[in-house]
DNA sequence: GCTATCTCTTTAACCGTTATCATCTCCGAC
DNA sequence: GTCGGAGATGATAACGGTTAAAGAGATAGC
């Protein structure tokens, strides 16, 4: 691989030279100049990455840590992230934990998800050896996370999961806020008695977004009744087999707490031909899209991942580059979802 | 940040000491050993990537640069070429083009796709910098690519679109096959008439699964009618189109050429009352999310993501450690999609 | 003609790690 | 008692770039 020094000797200059005018530094004369670049075009040299590194002991790069690149939140925010990082002047390492997949030790895909949080060490411990300048940890869900090793002097900054303690910052998702907005347009269409289908019992959006459910009834003088509330578990036949209990109750519309629930409900509802959207109306949660590619058009309310992952790119250069801000303690920053009107919910 | 200096200095030994133990190289008393590691374990000591990386001239890294992370399926290939590599013993870097987005110039979103691929080059100069061993191409849709910089010298493989004259190898779905397999499925299951909606015009997948759509009804000497077979765009609203067309036709199939007019065609057939599954059936192509969601379920040919990445992850290996085999011009490897029955099909 | 000033270029040190080679210690053999 | 050899540890240089400081050459001022 071509380095600096042949540059230099095609050239008939100093590998210094070079360097300065790769660097922008000193003044040359243009001759010089035009030559030097010219002969790097032609060559296609670039500087040894790591070679700069080592000399520049800082070396402006974010390591972006990912809990699972195939969940449907992460692409999008990884994308945000390294965008805003490139566009400031910041590269960006990525390292995907694989959580929910499991390879066996020839990288080879063998089945069954595998959440560990104690994998993440090794992960932490490569943005220390890349001695990356701060590091941006996205969960797949949200939850309290207890991944960073002990006296880890890198900043690091929460997307989408938080920091228990609250010991780094964090950006979530406002599940309370967002719910309540989303029940408040059920209220708004005429719905009083709404079934709700959960997430998983004690998990954090389960727990939140019930909360947001209770706010917008209680603004509205609407008694809150357990016996329409049922445990789902985020997933698709949970949704299925609510819908089969909800229905048989009083009940005008169902919030299924995330998309894929909702379709679940879809399925027994179009099973037994009762229209969505006309004798029962349904809204989800999440925006995947699969919400929109339903049948009726799925309501919901849209994460953005966009603006989590700008936030937390914004975040950790902040902090790289002013130690003060790094100190501050934050509770999590919360992002409100963007409430999605579609087909799936009718005025009564 | 710690060095090894440091450490040899904590410990009493000589700096080559801790990095012959940290390597596993010669051997030294368990006594020595066991201090060094205790002191490394205690300061969280980690060596500098950059400077291992100068001086040991291999540095083990594969380049991953993918065109579009949120294309559905450009993060199950990533992953599956992440892990297989790190088990194999290299580090992967990730960069994403983000060629479907548009970001101005801080970072933040703007929205309108914008596929350019004279975008590539500076990303292919970035493997360079970081002195990649190899580079895999994942590209967001099959298509000839030309998009490696003049007198490249890294390895570079292909994945998901091919490389202009087979210049280098590459992983692609066989389209051809993999369509002649669901016909031959639909015209098991009694169709002779089938409507097809293809994509956007001269596209390559389009052509190719034409191709095998041909095959197929050739073998059952069934007569190719144009008349059955309309333009789409790969579009939900295309395939929206399509179906209130082909409806009016002697026909009692309907194949998308992706799942995504799939769902479109879905859309008018619901709406019209007519019952998919039963008054027609509908086939798509892709696997992705949607399909499995839908009302019915849709019978689809799964994309074999893991595979392609697998596979381009063990070609660049062998590329980067078998000159040899470096040198072998070979046309594209075509992986067959696997043919998933689900509901949306009925016999006749 | 000599020195001062300015502009451009070169020299040399340095970043952290490791491969290579040298040294030192210990022990047994002759 | 000396020598050889093995095992453990240490010294040194090199990887490829950047940067501060020194050097060289041209021009201007006295």
């Amino acid at each position: 691989m071509i380095t600096v020094k042949e540059i230099a000797k095609m050239c008939d200059v100093s590998p210094s030279t070079v360097s300065n005018i790769l660097n922008g530094k000193n003044n040359m004369t243009a001759e010089t100049k035009e030559k030097v670049l010219a002969c790097i075009e032609a060559t296609g040299y670039r500087p040894n990455y790591f070679a700069q590194g080592m000399r520049r002991q800082n070396n402006k790069t974010i390591c972006i840590i990912a809990e699972e690149i195939c969940q449907f939140s992460t692409p999008q925010i990884v994308e945000s992230i390294m965008m805003y990082c490139e566009k400031n002047g910041y590269r960006t390492i990525f390292i995907n934990l694989g959580m929910y997949n499991k390879w066996d030790n020839k990288g080879i895909k063998v089945g069954s998800p595998d959440l560990i949080e104690e994998n993440t060490k090794p992960a932490f411990l490569e943005a220390q050896a890349i001695r990356a300048d701060g590091v941006i940890y996205v969960a797949a869900h949200g939850r309290a996370l207890d991944v960073v090793p002990e006296n880890y002097d890198i900043p690091v900054i929460f997307a989408y999961g938080f920091s228990k303690d609250n010991k780094y910052k964090s950006i979530v998702i406002d599940d309370e806020e967002s719910s309540r907005v989303l029940v408040e347009y059920l209220i708004s269409m005429g719905h009083k008695k709404i079934g709700v289908v959960t997430g998983t019992k004690e998990n954090y959006h389960t727990i939140e977004r019930l909360k947001g459910f209770k706010n917008a009834l209680k603004a509205h003088d609407i008694k809150y009744d357990p016996q329409n509330v049922i445990n789902g578990d985020w997933q698709r036949e949970s949704g299925y087999n609510a819908a089969k209990e909800l229905i048989k109750k009083d009940i005008t519309a169902i919030w299924c707490m995330n998309d894929v629930m909702a379709l679940g409900a879809y399925d027994y509802l179009i099973e037994n031909n009762i229209k969505i959207g006309e004798d029962i109306s349904v809204i989800g949660f999440d925006d995947r899209e699969i919400a929109a590619y339903a049948y009726p058009k799925l309501t919901t309310s849209a994460i953005m991942l966009d603006d989590i992952g700008i936030l937390s790119a914004k975040m950790i250069i902040n902090e790289i580059e002013d130690s003060s801000y790094r100190k501050e303690k934050v509770a999590p920053t919360r992002v409100v979802c963007k409430f999605i009107e579609r087909n799936s919910v009718k005025k009564i």
